[in-house]
DNA sequence: ACTATCACG
DNA sequence: ACGTACGTGATAGTC
């Protein structure tokens, strides 16, 4: 079989990349897009290929000035971004730690380059793959020689390739006569005028006549169209300047030993480490067989499987004695102690799984003995004892605490916490992330160790991968502690960490554990009585579409309405009509079925979600325990999942209706505090407008001082439409503001929108200059901070993509207001929890809406409960206004909200 | 797995 | 000129 070379456009390829990859960066800030998507392209080519040579070209020259010496013809190609532009020397350090040969050399261009190796591959009996994104490398394509052309969208890259008959069967030319209609058409981003008059139709079918630009010109007068003729009559000596132009060379005199570019070898140490400092987590799958192994396996010679619990007991009794500190994962299935991994130091890391020894016994046992059987619980109890006397580091500490003893802030330390603390912008935080982020270490994942699997599974026998991947967690717990606690430190956030996430994290447990009676008949019969209008809808619908199709498909809703329907409401998205709410509700007056639709529309929401969705989590003791998250959001608020009750119906009265069948306990009511305009009074406090300050000292209507002081109207006779458009700025103030989205939000021009928001500045001069502020300080620093030194990075701020760089200075004006406001409920919910446990009360902290507190109220502690929270949220940060809560009880949450 | 839509603050 | 409000999560449909 004859040999075969790839030989890959490096600049061509890397800017498909750097447009086809949505931005990434490191966490150094460094833009590496392009570059994980060369790599991409290239994994796939030497996996489709396996290839025995491989050699990257690259201009000496940036490609804008290709051609410099017919400089008369001015480049149309923009500027390389610089995002792009610093990924150029990466990629090719990344190459060469790779062993990739790349061919450069001053005064040759990368395509000339390319030609002449792929042909004097083609004379040498090779096969040869040329990768570019570049459709000129087509006149290259022979029988031999295929040209690969990726397309990088969505993430996928689909390759287009092209051997001589493709390029034919494509544009109806063979490779050498594309030479030609290129020359004959132009190409402005390559510099090459072309013949005026002549575009890619007329070039084609003329190329497809006469076979070549010397033909046609021996054939002149039989083409018919007179302003053709003539062009090509006039302009002879462009269209041979363009032929040499658009020609690429096939015979430089370029060095190149095959011996020295085989395909082998790319995987070495330093490519690993680049690999690493790239943050490219799925792609150090290719290292496992180097020096990674090697770390780990020393590592691994200090872990233990513990045999028995004599021997677990040993351990844990030593580590009490001598350790400060620990690193701790205790396992669990449907929270039911299984085992733990612990590490008292690098040398000491153990594992013990009693699950696997308890169904090896339960074996010898009958069923109706299994019953009877009591639980062994001395191993949970040496974890509580070890808990109170050691500090504890661990991953995921909410699933931990069934085993500790209670809340203890100040000794347990979460590494995931802390990970999110350091950047909240991660999408999660898995052990193996920290390690290689903190520690510069590569354990084996999740993913690797139990493939599809669930770790709750029971295993008979444990696994030794299984085993060694939870005490590689108690490891990692134990050793990235001091680092991370270093890095908050030098961030300014250890104390948010210790005063705020930490000890949150126990009330968000608490919580979850409590959960909220739903009540089931309650629920099943609202979405009974739903269901009767929705199919009174539907009928409705069919009948006046003369069709029945489906309603909940927004695509056949839209062939329906716009094109059977005929109604006229153009296009929006990219996939087809936009049948969004804002687009129906124009169109509503005119067309009742649209009315019927936005009907249903709600309906068929609050069924599927909110009846039968809800409905799937009401657990045996009739509550609804939701999923807390504290590592979710970038600006430091919770989220609530599995299911999410921080989106139940509120603004509408039928959705609103929902909240009835969230009752308390017997003998309880729900107490309902939420805090009035929380982000506002942020506002008001960091921005320090005295003017906006006093608006609240006022302890009147916000919105309507507001209205009353831009729209310069007194107070009394400031209109609903005046109040509504002034909340409509507050709001906009607090996003981040812009004159097209508050035109959006309010249906007024862009203009009148920016005279609101200017006269609004004018009122509040302040906050104009704080916004300003938070933006060129974001710029400066990369990062923004709330009162509380929580931290977010914008890393959009620095992009040259206009729309980017504006959402990122959104960002840098809404994320500081957020996350205070964040930061404050969550001093809050700790605060308040306290104060309920140290007064000895039964009532429970139960959910949390981000300015809302839910609680769970006995009767006789009422009074109590509402001192505590009233005090508690008021005091919970020093502002320059006051913070105000509104309290409200009641027999289920509509009536207590 | 991704898109469109819509529920909340 | 560019095309947007900030932060989330669940569902249904589509590929």
């Amino acid at each position: 079989m004859s040999k075969k070379l790839v030989l890959i456009d490096g600049h061509s390829i890397l800017n498909r990349a750097f447009y086809g990859v949505p931005d990434l960066t490191n966490s150094k800030g460094l833009h590496t897009n392009a570059v994980y998507g060369f790599l991409n392209i290239l994994f796939k080519i030497l996996d489709e290929e396996k290839p025995d040579y491989l050699a990257v070209a690259f201009d000496v020259k940036a490609p804008t000035f290709r051609h410099e010496m017919y400089s008369e013809y001015k480049g149309t190609r923009k500027p390389m971004a610089d995002e792009l532009r610093e990924q150029v020397p990466v990629i090719k350090d990344v190459l060469r730690a790779m062993q990739v040969v790349i061919l450069e050399q001053a005064g040759l261009e990368a395509d000339d380059i390319l030609g002449t190796l792929a042909k004097r591959a083609e004379a040498d009996g090779m096969d040869v793959a040329l990768v570019s994104g570049d459709r000129d490398l087509l006149q290259i394509a022979t029988e031999h020689i295929k040209i690969r052309i990726p397309k990088t969208k969505m993430g996928k890259t689909e390759i287009q390739d092209y051997y001589a008959k493709d390029v034919k069967e494509a544009y109806q030319v063979t490779p050498v006569q594309f030479i030609e209609l290129k020359a004959l058409m132009g190409d402005t981003a390559d510099n090459i005028p072309g013949v005026p008059k002549i575009g890619e139709k007329t070039a084609t079918s003329l190329m497809v006549e006469y076979g070549s630009i010397e033909n046609i010109y021996a054939h002149l007068e039989e083409i018919s169209k007179k302003s053709i003729r003539e062009s090509l009559q006039e302009n002879r000596a462009l269209a041979d300047l363009s032929k040499t132009l658009a020609t690429i060379k096939t015979d430089c005199d370029f060095a190149f030993e095959y011996e020295e570019a085989k395909a082998e070898g790319y995987f070495t140490n330093e490519a690993y480490q680049l690999f690493k400092e790239l943050e490219f987590k799925n792609m150090l799958k290719y290292f496992e067989h180097i020096d990674t192994q090697g770390q780990n396996e020393e590592l691994k010679k200090h872990f233990r499987i513990l045999e028995n619990k004599q021997a677990c007991k040993e351990v844990m009794g030593k580590l009490i004695k001598k350790c400060k500190e620990i690193g701790l994962v205790v396992l669990s299935d449907n929270k039911k102690f299984q085992g733990l991994a612990i590490c008292g130091s690098k040398e000491e890391v153990y594992f013990y799984y009693q699950a696997a020894i308890g169904i090896a016994e339960n074996q010898q046992l009958s069923l109706f003995d299994n019953f009877e059987q009591k639980e062994d619980t001395e191993i949970e109890d040496l974890i509580k004892e070890i808990s109170t006397k050691v500090s504890i580091a661990t991953v995921d500490i909410k699933k931990q605490y069934p085993y500790l003893q209670d809340e203890n802030p100040k000794a347990y330390f979460d590494i995931v916490l802390a990970a999110y603390l350091l950047n909240p912008l991660k999408s999660d935080y898995d052990t193996e992330a920290i390690a290689l982020e903190y520690l510069g270490l590569t354990i084996p994942g999740h993913k690797e160790v139990f493939g599809k699997r669930t770790l709750t599974e029971a295993y008979k026998e444990i696994p030794k991968a299984v085993a060694e991947y939870f005490m590689f967690q108690a490891y990692i717990a134990f050793s990235a502690k001091s680092v991370l606690e270093e890095k908050l430190n030098d961030a300014g956030m250890l104390s948010l960490m210790t005063e705020i996430e930490m000890p949150l994290s126990y009330v968000l447990y608490d919580m979850e554990k409590e959960g909220v009676i739903v009540r089931r008949e309650e629920l099943r019969e609202y979405g009974e009585a739903l269901t009767e209008r929705i199919v009174e809808l539907e009928q409705s619908i069919y009948e006046q579409a003369g069709e029945s199709f489906n309603i909940n498909s927004p695509k056949q809703l839209g062939e329906v309405l716009f094109e059977h329907m005929n109604i006229s409401g153009g296009k929006k998205t990219k996939t087809g009509y936009s049948t969004a709410a804002d687009v129906l509700e124009k169109l509503a007056p005119q067309y009742p079925i649209v009315n019927d639709i936005l009907e249903y529309r709600g309906l068929t929401k609050l069924k599927s979600t909110y009846a039968e969705g809800l409905a799937n989590y009401i657990e045996a003791d009739h509550r609804i325990h939701t999923n807390f998250n504290q590592t979710i959001t970038a600006t430091g608020r919770i989220s609530s999942t599995e299911p999410n009750l921080q989106n139940i119906p509120m603004r509408m009265e039928l959705g609103r209706k929902i909240r009835k069948v969230f009752v308390p306990r017997e003998g309880c009511v729900l107490m309902d505090a939420d805090y009035s305009q929380i982000e506002l009074r942020v506002l008001a406090h960091m921005s320090g407008d005295e003017e906006l300050i006093q608006a609240y000292k006022m302890d009147q209507d916000i919105h309507r001082i507001t209205a009353a002081k831009v729209f310069n109207t007194p107070f009394e006779q400031v209109t609903d439409l005046q109040r509504r458009n002034a909340k409509a700025v507050n709001f906009g103030i607090v996003y981040g503001i812009s004159s097209f989205g508050l035109s959006q939000d309010l249906s007024i021009s862009r203009k009148e929108a920016a005279e609101y928001i200017e006269q609004y500045f004018a009122t509040y001069p302040k906050v104009k200059e704080y916004l300003d502020k938070l933006v060129s300080d974001a710029k400066d620093n990369g990062y923004i901070t709330t009162m509380f030194g929580r931290r977010r990075p914008i890393p959009e701020l620095s992009s040259s993509n206009f729309m980017q760089r504006s959402f990122g200075e959104r960002v840098a004006m809404n994320s500081p207001i957020q996350g205070t406001a964040a930061d404050i409920i969550k001093i809050a919910m700790i605060k308040v929890w306290k104060a309920l446990k140290e007064a000895g009360l039964r009532s429970k902290l139960i959910l949390q809406v981000h300015d809302e507190l839910l609680i769970e109220t006995y009767y006789d502690e009422i009074e109590q409960v509402k001192k505590i929270l009233s005090e508690n949220m008021k005091s919970a940060a020093e502002l320059k206004v006051n913070l105000e809560v509104d309290l409200q009880v009641g027999t289920n949450w509509y009536e207590a909200h």
